[in-house]
DNA sequence: GAAAAGTAGGTGTATATACACTTAGTCCTC
DNA sequence: GAGGACTAAGTGTATATACACCTACTTTTC
């Protein structure tokens, strides 16, 4: 009876601790953490985190690659990956040269790089599948399926 | 012929190309990093970004509560939170004070902080309306109940 | 072919993330 | 109740992330 027309900031925002939970951004990032600590924990001998070693595996794939189709493969901003680069260029893991076109530069995985892989490629795969055995083939399908989705959706704007 | 007993680290990494885009921690951090542009972007006129107002929001859940324990709720290392702590009580959106036990801190969301968390309710709630909308009602439950296997599994260790 | 438009990439700044280590306080055991 | 075990939190350091802005180069347009 206090108010009638104007609700207070507290009713407007009363379920709001229950709706915290189903954030989809809140979710994902939690989980990203999570299992980006549990990859990075089992890579840690190799040298390498989950961010590079994927930096890396995606380099290997696409040869020498620009850096912004780097970035688009990777979903990364293309000024974080210059800063990642900087750091995988300065332990020679990987070269950027000039490109032809002189504005953009070409990245290459180095001898040192493709064996820095090599050797954390058991870590990863031994984890992975760690993973994939405990979500089961189902639940492992539909996830990756989902988060593809998620991502087209949040590309879509 | 060249080899038999041994394979080469080309033929052990021979699928490699195709296996990565298969890796979980991978695929949840490009989601991640695609979902949380999309939110910071709603977010912005707000002056908030997702992680403060997950954090915000997770304190105004739990009252006065510890770091530690709000680390655990957010699932983040509990160093990191002090880091994202202090801007948030720089811009006395919350209060930091000692506990009982005089280890601990207790946060608490501020008047201000509420103020904040209630102004940036509406973008976030536009947001994710349009993300489970378009994600629809069964992909969006699964997605939340697999990442929520994925991260307990993922801390299983 | 010069000016404008467009494109590739880097820098400054700020937040986010976490490991290894440290400090300070509490509890526990004798 | 003193000493050691345990617990809560912060620091040093390094990487990850991205926005706003800038520079350099290429293409397009007249």
């Amino acid at each position: 009876m206090a108010q009638k027309g104007r609700d207070t900031v507290k009713q407007r925002m009363g379920k709001f601790g229950e709706e915290a939970p189903a954030c989809v951004c809140f979710n994902i990032r939690k989980a990203a953490r999570a299992i980006s600590q549990l990859y990075d924990d089992v890579l840690r001998p190799s040298g390498l985190r989950v961010t590079q070693f994927s930096i890396l595996a995606v380099t290997r794939r696409l040869g020498p690659v620009t850096v912004t189709r780097l970035a688009e493969e990777t979903v990364t901003d293309r000024t974080t990956l210059t800063r990642n680069l900087k750091v995988l260029g300065q332990q020679k893991l990987i070269r950027i040269t000039p490109g032809l076109d002189r504005r953009e530069r070409e990245v290459t995985l180095t001898d040192r790089g493709g064996a820095a892989l090599a050797q954390a490629y058991p870590f990863w795969k031994k984890i992975q599948a760690q993973v994939t055995q405990r979500l089961g083939p189902d639940r492992y399908r539909r996830l990756l399926s989902d988060l593809r989705a998620t991502l087209a959706l949040a590309r879509m704007n």
